[in-house]
DNA sequence: CTTGTATGTAGTGATATAAGTAATAGAAAATCA
DNA sequence: GGATTTTCTACCGACAATATCACTACATACTCG
C-alpha cells in the first residue's frame, strides 16, 4: 500500500517545489496551492508507512479536491474523475477548446506581433477587420486577456495614447467583454504617464463603483512595472487636495496597495530605480539603431557575454561563476554568445594583426561572420519595406511584424544557426527539406522572442528563491539559489541592466499578457523571408575560371541554394548546403556552431507547475509533446486545470532532478577514437577520400537495364556515405556537447510523449541516446558501493558485456573471471586487448571498467564512490503488463513476473517452441520445416517477438523474419520468402500459446478501439436525422442553432452535406480513443486523416497541416495502435511511479522506458521500489476500469452495424465480415479470436433475433449481436440466393473483458529476475 | 513476293467477352486498350503508308516489331499490308492466344512472341541473331530499312514511361535505337499524345516533349473514331522518325538534369530557375546565346541543350547529378 | 448619382509530377456506377 | 445499395510535396442612363 503514501507525500513535496518557483499572483497557481498547501506532515511520508494515512483527511484532499469515491483507499484512479469533453465534431467542443480557426489563429498572431512592435495603427486595423468579418468567432475567442494586451499597446510605449484605449475601452465593454483589474490598470496607467491625473481618478473611482475588480489587484496587475506602479503613487499625492470623500478612500485602498507591492520604503529608491529602468521607455526601434555595427551589445552586456564566453570555452572557468546566473544567460542570450563567440574570434585575430593567426582562424566562423554582415542590411532593408507598404502586399503584411521583434542581429544569428544545425536532417544529403527549414527558423525566432521577453519566469524564480529544506538531491540546488541571490544582491545593478536591455516592455511579462502561439503557417512565413535572405548573402569566395575565356574569377557561390528533388514523383523542395560549405562544415569541429537552444541545463530544471509551464527557466515548454492534435492539447489543459497531472508532473520532475556529468575517463577515449578518424565501436570512420563508383558494365551505353543498375549501385554508395556522414556528424555534436560540459553538472528537463512515456528534452545528448551517449553519461553524485553495490556493479558490468541471460551469480563470475581484460581495457583502451570493443554496449562497458577497476584499486571497493548508473531492465516490458492485467501464469514464468533460479528469456523461450514444430512438421515431410531444422536461434525471432507487442502484422514479421534468414546466408536465397512465411506463422502461433492471455487482451483493445474510432455521438444522428430527437425541445434548440449558422455563414452557403450513412460512415468518425492512465493523464489518440494545405512562403510554397480542420479520424490507426498505446501507457505510470517512490527514499533515479537506473549500491532499494510499485498498479483492476471509463466516456455513441436480413424478412443480426475482422491476419494464425469464442461461450444461446422496427435504437441487447458470429448462419446463407443488408445504428458497447487468469501478482515481490 | 496475301481478319468479341475474357484481372497489366476496329486498323494502316511513301517492295523488305498486339487487329492491318514479317510481342495469355491464332493463318509472317515489349530485356533479346539480328545497321545518316517498330501502347503509367524511355533511347541508341534508326509508328492514347507532342509554350509542354522535340519527327497519322478501342478511348497513332542528328549534344546525364531540375518550375523564367541548378549557378546566364529572360517552358530544346553544356563546363558546378530520390528505411 | 458591367484578383480545388512499385498476399476502406 | 479498386501492412521518440491551372466569388473601375 505504498501509493497512497506516494501520492500524499508528492503532493507535500510539490508544494515545497511550488512554492519556490510561485509567484504569489498568478490565477492558476492560486487553485493549484489551494490543493497544495494543506496540513502536511513530512515525517508521515519518510517514516510512518501506516496503512490508515490514505484516508486521512489531509491525505485526501491532498490527493484531490475533487476525488468524492476515496471507499478503495488502494485505488490510484480517480473514479468517475475522468475528463470528458464533446465530441470534436460537435460545436460544443470548440466551444471548451477554444479551437482557433487557422484563420483567426493567424491573424492574432500578427495583431501581438503589432501590438508588441508598437505598430499600434496596424492593429488596429486588424482588430477592426476581425470584428467585421469574424463577428462570431470574435465572440467567442476574444477574452479580456486578449483585450488587455491589445489596449496595454496603445499606453506602453513613450507616447501613450490613452485616450484611443480609451475609446477601445468602450468598444471591449460593447463587445461584452467585462474588464477586469488588468484592464483598469493598463487605462490609469496610460492617462498617468501623460498626466491626467484626473481622468485615472476617475476611472478608478468607475471601478470601485461599479466593479468588483480590487484595487489591489489592479495595483499589483502584471501590466505594470514597479516603476509605474510608483506612478500611482503620484496619483496619490496630486489628489491629496481633494476633499471628496470618496477620493479619499480611494487613496486609502490605493496608498495600501501600491505599499503592499513595493514595500512602504520604496518611495526613497523612487529616484535610483526610475533611472534604471528608464531606457527600457525608449522605443524599441531606437534601441539598437544605437548600436555600432560590430557590437550588438551595449557595454553592460558585452561585458556580462563575454564572461560567459569565457567559462563557456573554459569551463574550470564557469564552475566559478554562478550557475543560476550561467543558465539564464545560456538560455536568454545563448544566441548572443555564439554571436559573440564569432565577433570576439574575429577581434583577437584582428587586435594581433598577424596574418598566421588569421590563417587559424577558422574558415567557417569566417564566413558566418561575412554573411551575418552582409545578411543584416538586407534584413533592414525587407523590414523597412515591410514597414512602408505600397498597395496590398499580402505576404509582407504577414510576416513583416514579426520582423522587428527581436534585434536584426539576432535574426541572423538565428537563422545562420538553424541551417547549420538542420544540415542532413530528413534524410537529404547536404541539406535540408525547405519546409522543415523554414518552420524551424520560425519557430526558433519565436522561442527566442519568449525567451527574451518573457520576464515572468525570470521574476518568478528571483523572487520565489526562498531557503528551504529541500530533499537530498535538492540541496545543492538550493546552495546554487543561495549564491544566485547572494550574487543577485552584490551585483544586482549591472545584471538587472544587462537583461532589462533588451526588454522593450518595462518589464512587463507575465501570464497575465496575451501571448499566442504562432501558427506554423506564420512560423513558415517568418522563417522564408530569414532564410531566403541568408541565401541570397551567405557566399563563399572560390577561385575559378570562366570555361569561354580562360580567365581566371572568383565565384562568390551561394553557401546555400534552393532546388528540389524527387522523391517518387512529387516535388519536394530542399536548401541544399554548397560543396564548399559542406567541405567547411565537415573539417572543423562544430563547437562553435553548436545550437544553444535545447543544451543540458546546469542547474536544477524548473518543476512542472503546470503543463506548459516548467522544465526551462525561460523558454515556454509542454509538458507533453503534442502532434497537430487540438484534441491532445485540451484534454491536457484540461487535466492540468483541475490538478489531475500532479502525480505524473512530479515524475517528471524527479527525473528532471537527476544531475549528471560526464564521464571523464570515457570521454578521453571517445576523443581519442574520434580523432584518430577509425571505426571505433559505433563511431563510424572518417571518409578521407571519395569511395571509388563501381566500373560502368560494358553494355551500359546500350542497355537501359544495365545502365539503371549501375545507377542504383552508386546511389547505393552514395546513401552509404550519407549515413556514414550524418552518424560521424551526430557523433561529433555529442561529443562538442559532452565537451562543452566537462566540468559542468548537467540536468535534463524530461517531458512525455502522449503515451506519458518521459524523455529528456535536450536532443543530442541524453542518456536515452546510443551506447556512446550512455557510456558518456554518468550520476553526478558519488555514492560507496558497499556490500551489494559491489556486487550489483559487477552483475552491471556482466550486463554491458551482453552476459545478461545468466544468473546473478554467474554474471558477478563473469566479471571476475574477467578482471584481467577490464584493467587491460581501463589502461590500453585504444592500444590493448580492446575487450570492451566486443561487448554489446562498448562504450557503456568501458566506462564500467573504469569503474570496476577503480573500485578495485582502490583497495577497498566497498567503499569506493562510484557514479556509475546501474540498470534494472524490465524482460520485455510489454509482455510483463500484458501478462500481469491477464493473470496469466504461463505468460508471467514467461516473462519472469513469477520468481525463477535463473532469468527466463521470452525469445528463447518462443525459439524453442518454433523449434519444436517444426521438428515435428519436419518429421512429417513438410519440405519448409525440413530446411529450417534446427535453424531457429533466438536472434531470428526476437524482433518479432518484440514487435509482436506493437500489433505487428503477419507481413511485417515475415518481413523480419526474412531479413535475419537471409543474414544466415545457409539458407538458399529464393526459398528465403517462402521460408519466412512460414516461420512467422509458427512464431504467432507459439506466441498465442506462451501468451494467450496477452493475446485476448490485446485483441480485445484492438476490438474496442475500434469501435470506438468508428462511432458516432447519438446528437449528430439526430441532427443528421438519422434517429429521431428525444424530445420536442431538443429539435428545437438545433433548429435554431443550424439557423443561426446560417446566418453567419451566408456568405459561404455552400454548404455541402456529405452522405452520411451507417453504410459508410468513415467521413464522420470523428472519435478517438481517450482514456485515462492510473496516475490520472488523459490520453487521446492523435490519428485522424490530414488536412494539409499549400502555405505561400517566400521561397515556396510549403504544406502544413491545417489545424482547424476537424478531419476524421483513422480508425485503423486507431485500432491498431492502441494496444501498444496502451500498454506503454502503464509501463509509463510504473515507470513514474516508481521514480518518485525511488525519490522519496532518496534514490537518484534515471530510466529509459523500462529500463531503470540507480546507483550500485541503491540498486537492491530500488528493486523493491519497483516491485512494490508494479504490484500497487495491478493490483488495481485496470481492464475493468478502462472498461468503465470508456463506457462512461461514450456513453450515447452509436455504432454503425451491418446485418443481414434473410428472405423471410426476419433480421438474422450478425455483424457482416465485422466481429471476425478483430482477429487480423495475425490472430487468424493464433488460437481463435477470444472475443468472439468468449461470446460465442457466453451469449450462444441467446436470442438474436431483434425487432427491425426499433432495432435502430433502445436495444440494450443490440452490443451482444455485434460480438456474436454464428458460424452455422454464415454457413446457411452461402446458399441463400438473395443476400439483403440491412444499416443501421446500435448503442456502442464492448465486449465482455477476457477472463482473468490464476496468477497472483503479489509473486512479482519475489521475483528477482522481474527487473534484471 | 506475294503483294497478294490473303487478307486475315481477326476475331473481335463483344465488348461483354473481352471485359470477361482480356481484360487483365490483375493491376499489373491493368488499363490495356486494345484497336478492337477492323476499319480504324485498316485505314491507319493507308494513312501511315501513305506518309511513309512504303512501296511493295520496301515493305517486303521490312520485318516489324509490333508491342501489346492484343486482339490483333493492328498485327492484321500489317500483314495485310504486306510487311516482310511481324513479331508480335504479347506477354499477356489470352491475347497471346489470339495472335497465336493469327499467326498460324499468316504462313509464317506473324511470329508471336511471349515477350513484353516493357522489359528492358526484351530488347536485348530481339538483338539476337534469330530475331533482329541480321538487320541492325550502324550508321545514322541512314533510317533503317528492315527494321520497323509499332504498337499500341497502354494507357497507363507503364506506357507513359515506355514512351519516354523510347524518347531517350533514340538519344542515346540503346535498347531498340542501337540495332540503327528505326522508324516507329504508335497507337497511343490522347492524354500522352498531348503531352509526347506539345511545342513549347504549351500547357502539356513537358520533360518528354522536349526530348521528343530533340531527338525525332513526329507526325499524327489518325486518330481512332468513337468505339474503335477496348475500352473506349481516344488513341492516335504516331509516326516517329528519328532524326539523323538528334539536338542534344551535352552529355545525357547532364541534359536531364538540367532539364528535371528547370522543368519543375516551367512558367519562370530561366533567371530564376537556373538557381536551382546549383549554387551560383546563375553565372552560366551570361554565357548563353539567347535572352535568358524567357520562360522555361518556351525553351527550345538546343536552348535548353545550351544550358546544359553551359552548365557541364562549369567549373563549380555540383559533381554529384545523381539524386538520391528513394530514401529507403533501414532496419 | 445609381446601377450595371467589365475587369482584376484572392482564394480554392484539381491535377501533374517520376518512373522499373526488387520480391510476395489478404483484408479493409474507398470509390464507382 | 452492390461490386470493384485501392490501400494498407509495428508503437513511440523525430513530422511536413509543390507548381500550375481552372474556376469562383468578390471587389474595383468604369460607363451609361
Amino acid at each position: 500500500m505504498s501509493l497512497p503514501l506516494v501520492r500524499q507525500a508528492t503532493t507535500g513535496n510539490r508544494n515545497v517545489l511550488l512554492r519556490q518557483y510561485t509567484k504569489a499572483n498568478s490565477l492558476s497557481l492560486r487553485q493549484r496551492l489551494a490543493t497544495t498547501t494543506l496540513p502536511f506532515d513530512r515525517r508521515c511520508a519518510s517514516t510512518q508507512l501506516t496503512r490508515s494515512i490514505s484516508s486521512t483527511p489531509s491525505a485526501l484532499s491532498a490527493a484531490s479536491a475533487l476525488a468524492e469515491t476515496p471507499h478503495h483507499p488502494s485505488k490510484v484512479s480517480y473514479d468517475g474523475k475522468h475528463i470528458i469533453l464533446p465530441n470534436p465534431s460537435r460545436p460544443a467542443f470548440k466551444q471548451a477548446a477554444k479551437v482557433l480557426p487557422s484563420g483567426i489563429s493567424e491573424q492574432f498572431a500578427i495583431l501581438n506581433a503589432c501590438i508588441q512592435t508598437g505598430a499600434m495603427d496596424r492593429a488596429e486595423r486588424i482588430m477592426n477587420e476581425l470584428y467585421r468579418n469574424r463577428t462570431e468567432e470574435m465572440k467567442i475567442f476574444v477574452d479580456a486577456q486578449i483585450f488587455n494586451t491589445f489596449l496595454n499597446g496603445f499606453v506602453q510605449g513613450n507616447k501613450p495614447q490613452a485616450n484611443d484605449c480609451l475609446a477601445w475601452f468602450d468598444r471591449m465593454v460593447s463587445y461584452g467583454i467585462t474588464p477586469d483589474a488588468n484592464t483598469y490598470a493598463i487605462l490609469v496607467k496610460g492617462f498617468l504617464k501623460m498626466g491626467s491625473y484626473h481622468t485615472a481618478r476617475m476611472l478608478l473611482q468607475d471601478m470601485r463603483k461599479n466593479t468588483n475588480n480590487q484595487m489591489m489587484d489592479v495595483v499589483k496587475s502584471d501590466f505594470l512595472a514597479p516603476n509605474e506602479v510608483k506612478g500611482f503613487r503620484q496619483l496619490i499625492t496630486e489628489s491629496q487636495n481633494s476633499n471628496q470623500v470618496e477620493v479619499q478612500e480611494l487613496l486609502r485602498e490605493l496608498e495600501l496597495a501600491a505599499d503592499n507591492v513595493l514595500g512602504s520604503e520604496s518611495s526613497s529608491t523612487v529616484a535610483d530605480k526610475n533611472t534604471r529602468t528608464s531606457p527600457a521607455v525608449i522605443a524599441p526601434t531606437t534601441i539598437y539603431e544605437n548600436i555600432p555595427e560590430a557590437r550588438p551589445m551595449d557595454a553592460i552586456g558585452v561585458k556580462f557575454l563575454q564572461e560567459q564566453l569565457s567559462a563557456l570555452q573554459n569551463s574550470e572557468e564557469a564552475l566559478k561563476m554562478d550557475p543560476f546566473d550561467l543558465q539564464m544567460a545560456l538560455e536568454k542570450q545563448g544566441y548572443e554568445v555564439a554571436l559573440q563567440r564569432l565577433v570576439h574570434m574575429r577581434e583577437a585575430s584582428k587586435e594581433r594583426g598577424d596574418t598566421l593567426n588569421a590563417l587559424h582562424l577558422s574558415p567557417l566562423k569566417k564566413n558566418m561572420w561575412d554573411w551575418h554582415e552582409k545578411v543584416i542590411p538586407l534584413l533592414k532593408e525587407e523590414i523597412e519595406k515591410c514597414v512602408n507598404i505600397k498597395g496590398k502586399d499580402v505576404e509582407r503584411r504577414s510576416y513583416g511584424p514579426f520582423l522587428t521583434l527581436l534585434p536584426v542581429e539576432k535574426l541572423s544569428i538565428i537563422t545562420i544557426l538553424e541551417l547549420l544545425r538542420l544540415h542532413n536532417s530528413s534524410g537529404i544529403a547536404d541539406g535540408m527539406k525547405t519546409a522543415r527549414a523554414v518552420i524551424d527558423v520560425g519557430k526558433a525566432v519565436e522561442m527566442e522572442y519568449n525567451a527574451t521577453y518573457m520576464k515572468r519566469n525570470n521574476k518568478g524564480l528571483r523572487g520565489g528563491y526562498n531557503i528551504q529544506n529541500m530533499s537530498a538531491n535538492g540541496k545543492e540546488f538550493n546552495m546554487a539559489v543561495q549564491k544566485a541571490l547572494n550574487k543577485q544582491q552584490e551585483d544586482e545593478a549591472a545584471t538587472e541592466a544587462s537583461i532589462s536591455m533588451d526588454n522593450k516592455n518595462d518589464g512587463v511579462q507575465s501570464s497575465d499578457i496575451w501571448n499566442p502561439v504562432w501558427p506554423s503557417s506564420i512560423r513558415a512565413k517568418v522563417g522564408s523571408v530569414l532564410t531566403s535572405l541568408l541565401i541570397e548573402s551567405a557566399k563563399i569566395p572560390v577561385p575559378s575560371y570562366n570555361p569561354d575565356t580562360g580567365e581566371k574569377i572568383t565565384e562568390h557561390i551561394p553557401a546555400f541554394f534552393h532546388t528540389y528533388q524527387y522523391v517518387r514523383g512529387k516535388r519536394v523542395g530542399i536548401i541544399k548546403f554548397s560543396d564548399q560549405l559542406t567541405q567547411l562544415v565537415s573539417k572543423e569541429p562544430l563547437r562553435d556552431t553548436l545550437h544553444p537552444r535545447l543544451m543540458p541545463m546546469i542547474v536544477h530544471p524548473r518543476p512542472w507547475l503546470h503543463y506548459n509551464d516548467g522544465g526551462y527557466l525561460t523558454a515556454k515548454s509542454i509538458c507533453m509533446r503534442i502532434k497537430d492534435s487540438p484534441e491532445q492539447q485540451i484534454y491536457l489543459h484540461k487535466a492540468s486545470e483541475n490538478a489531475k497531472i500532479d502525480h505524473v508532473l512530479k515524475g517528471l520532475d524527479v527525473l528532471g532532478s537527476t544531475k549528471w556529468r560526464v564521464n571523464k575517463n570515457v570521454f578521453d577515449v571517445v576523443l581519442e577514437a574520434w580523432n584518430s578518424g577509425e571505426a571505433v565501436a559505433d563511431i563510424p570512420p572518417a571518409i578521407t577520400e571519395a569511395i571509388r563508383l563501381p566500373e560502368k558494365p560494358s553494355d551500359y551505353d546500350t542497355d537501359p537495364k544495365a545502365k539503371f543498375h549501375w545507377v542504383n549501385k552508386v546511389k547505393e554508395i552514395q546513401n552509404m556515405e550519407k549515413n556514414y556522414h550524418s552518424l560521424r556528424c551526430d557523433v561529433n555534436y555529442k561529443v562538442e556537447t559532452a565537451r562543452a560540459f566537462l566540468n559542468l553538472p548537467m540536468y535534463f528537463p524530461h517531458n512525455m510523449d502522449f503515451r506519458g512515456r518521459a524523455y529528456p528534452i535536450p536532443p543530442t545528448l541524453n542518456h536515452l541516446g546510443n551506447d556512446l551517449c550512455r557510456g558518456l553519461l554518468c550520476f553526478d553524485e558519488a555514492k560507496p558501493l558497499g556490500e551489494s553495490g559491489w556486487r550489483w556493479l559487477k552483475i552491471h558490468m556482466a550486463n554491458l558485456y551482453g552476459y545478461d541471460k545468466h544468473s546473478f551469480t554467474e554474471r558477478e563470475r563473469f566479471t571476475v573471471e574477467n578482471m584481467d581484460n577490464i584493467l587491460d581495457s581501463v589502461d590500453n583502451p585504444m592500444t590493448g586487448q580492446k575487450w570492451w570493443l566486443q561487448a554489446e554496449a562498448p562504450w557503456q562497458c568501458l566506462s564500467a571498467c573504469y569503474e570496476v577497476a577503480a573500485a578495485v584499486r582502490s583497495g577497498n571497493p566497498l567503499e569506493f564512490e562510484s557514479r556509475l548508473p546501474v540498470h534494472q531492465d524490465g524482460t520485455c516490458n510489454g509482455l510483463q503488463h500484458y501478462a500481469a492485467l491477464g493473470g496469466d501464469m504461463a505468460g508471467a514464468r514467461a516473462v519472469n513476473l513469477a520468481p525463477g533460479d535463473r532469468p527466463a528469456d521470452v525469445y528463447t523461450g518462443v525459439a524453442d517452441l518454433v523449434n519444436k514444430l517444426v521438428e515435428q512438421e519436419a518429421e512429417e515431410g513438410n519440405e519448409d520445416a525440413i530446411l529450417l531444422k534446427g535453424k531457429i536461434s533466438r536472434k531470428v525471432v526476437k524482433q518479432t517477438v518484440m514487435t509482436n507487442v506493437y500489433g505487428v502484422t503477419f507481413i511485417g514479421a515475415r518481413a523480419q523474419i526474412e531479413n535475419r534468414l537471409k543474414e544466415r546466408g545457409d539458407i538458399p536465397q529464393e526459398r528465403v520468402y517462402s521460408l519466412a512465411s512460414y516461420l512467422a506463422k509458427k512464431v504467432f502461433s507459439s506466441l498465442g500459446e506462451m501468451f494467450n492471455g496477452a493475446q485476448n487482451i490485446q485483441d480485445w483493445l484492438t476490438d474496442s478501439a475500434r469501435r470506438i474510432a468508428r462511432s458516432v455521438p447519438k446528437d449528430t444522428l439526430q441532427e443528421t436525422g438519422i434517429l429521431p430527437f428525444d424530445s420536442p425541445e431538443q429539435e428545437q434548440r438545433f433548429l435554431a442553432r443550424v439557423e443561426n449558422e446560417k446566418m453567419k455563414s451566408r456568405k459561404n452557403g455552400k454548404k455541402v452535406t456529405k452522405t452520411f450513412s451507417a453504410r459508410n460512415p468513415s467521413a464522420n468518425q470523428m472519435t478517438s480513443v481517450i482514456w485515462t492512465t492510473p496516475l490520472g493523464l488523459p490520453i487521446v489518440q492523435p490519428y485522424r486523416r490530414t488536412g494539409k494545405k499549400q502555405v505561400t512562403t517566400l521561397l515556396q510554397t510549403v504544406f502544413i497541416e491545417d489545424p482547424d480542420l476537424s478531419r476524421p479520424v483513422n480508425a485503423m490507426k486507431q485500432s491498431t495502435a492502441f494496444p501498444p498505446n496502451f500498454i506503454h501507457s502503464l509501463d509509463a505510470t510504473h515507470m513514474l511511479m516508481s521514480a518518485v517512490a525511488c525519490y522519496e527514499k532518496g534514490l537518484t533515479f534515471a530510466s529509459v522506458h523500462d529500463s531503470y537506473w540507480t546507483h550500485a549500491c541503491c540498486v537492491d532499494d530500488m528493486n523493491e521500489v519497483i516491485r512494490d510499485q508494479f504490484i500497487e498498479l495491478h493490483s488495481q483492476p485496470i481492464m475493468e476500469n478502462l472498461h468503465a471509463e470508456f463506457m462512461e466516456r461514450y456513453k450515447d455513441y452509436r455504432l454503425p452495424n451491418s446485418e443481414e436480413v434473410d428472405q423471410t424478412d426476419k433480421a438474422v443480426t450478425k455483424t457482416k465480415k465485422r466481429a471476425s475482422s478483430s482477429k487480423s491476419a495475425k490472430s487468424a494464425a493464433t488460437a481463435a479470436s477470444p472475443v468472439s469464442a468468449e461470446n460465442e461461450a457466453l451469449f450462444g444461446l441467446a436470442d438474436m433475433q431483434l425487432d427491425e422496427e426499433n432495432g435502430d435504437e433502445d436495444d440494450d441487447d443490440l452490443d451482444l449481436d455485434l460480438v456474436n458470429n454464428d458460424v452455422k448462419a454464415d454457413e446457411d446463407d452461402k446458399t441463400s440466393s438473395s443476400k439483403k443488408y440491412r444499416y443501421n445504428w446500435v448503442e456502442l458497447a464492448f465486449a465482455p473483458l477476457p477472463k482473468k487468469g490464476e496468477f497472483d501478482i503479489n509473486q512479482v515481490k519475489d521475483s528477482d529476475y522481474f527487473f534484471h | 513476293m506475294s503483294s497478294v496475301r490473303s487478307s486475315l481478319v481477326p476475331k473481335i468479341p463483344t465488348f461483354e467477352t473481352w471485359s470477361k475474357q482480356f481484360r487483365g484481372k490483375t493491376p499489373r497489366n491493368l488499363p490495356r486498350c486494345t484497336i478492337a476496329d477492323v476499319e480504324t486498323a485498316e485505314i491507319g494502316f493507308k494513312r501511315l503508308r501513305q506518309h511513309t511513301k512504303w512501296t511493295n517492295v520496301q515493305l517486303a523488305e521490312l520485318t516489324a516489331v509490333e508491342i501489346y498486339p492484343g486482339l490483333g487487329v493492328w498485327t492484321s492491318a500489317l500483314f495485310n499490308g504486306g510487311f516482310n514479317s511481324i513479331y508480335s510481342l504479347e506477354p499477356n495469355v489470352p491475347y497471346y492466344k489470339q495472335i497465336k491464332s493469327l499467326a498460324d493463318k499468316s504462313e509464317g509472317v506473324i511470329r508471336p512472341l511471349k515477350k513484353d515489349g516493357y522489359d528492358w530485356e526484351t530488347y536485348v533479346e530481339l538483338k539476337d541473331k534469330a530475331y533482329l539480328g541480321s538487320l541492325m545497321t550502324r550508321a545514322w545518316n541512314k533510317v533503317n530499312q528492315n527494321i520497323f517498330f509499332t504498337g499500341t501502347l497502354p494507357k497507363s503509367s507503364k506506357g507513359e514511361q515506355l514512351l519516354a524511355q523510347f524518347a531517350t533511347c533514340i538519344v542515346n541508341k540503346m535498347a531498340l535505337h542501337s540495332m540503327g534508326r528505326i522508324p516507329m509508328a504508335l497507337w497511343i492514347p490522347d492524354q500522352l499524345y498531348e503531352k509526347f507532342t506539345a511545342s513549347r509554350g504549351s500547357k502539356a509542354r513537358c520533360k518528354m516533349s522536349v526530348v521528343t522535340e530533340a531527338c525525332a519527327e513526329i507526325d499524327l497519322i489518325y486518330s481512332t473514331q468513337s468505339n474503335a478501342m477496348y475500352p473506349k478511348e481516344l488513341y492516335h497513332l504516331v509516326y516517329i522518325l528519328p532524326r539523323p542528328i538528334v539536338k542534344i549534344k551535352a552529355d545525357w546525364d547532364v541534359f536531364e538534369y538540367v532539364l528535371k531540375h528547370l522543368f519543375v518550375m516551367q512558367r519562370f523564367s530561366l533567371n530564376k530557375v537556373v538557381r536551382t541548378l546549383g549554387p551560383g549557378a546563375d553565372i552560366i546566364l551570361d554565357r548563353l546565346s539567347f535572352d535568358t529572360n524567357i520562360q522555361i517552358c518556351d525553351m527550345t530544346a538546343e536552348q535548353i541543350d545550351q544550358v546544359a553544356i553551359k552548365f557541364d563546363q562549369w567549373p563549380l558546378r555540383p559533381q554529384v547529378l545523381i539524386e538520391d530520390s528513394n530514401p529507403r528505411s533501414l532496419e
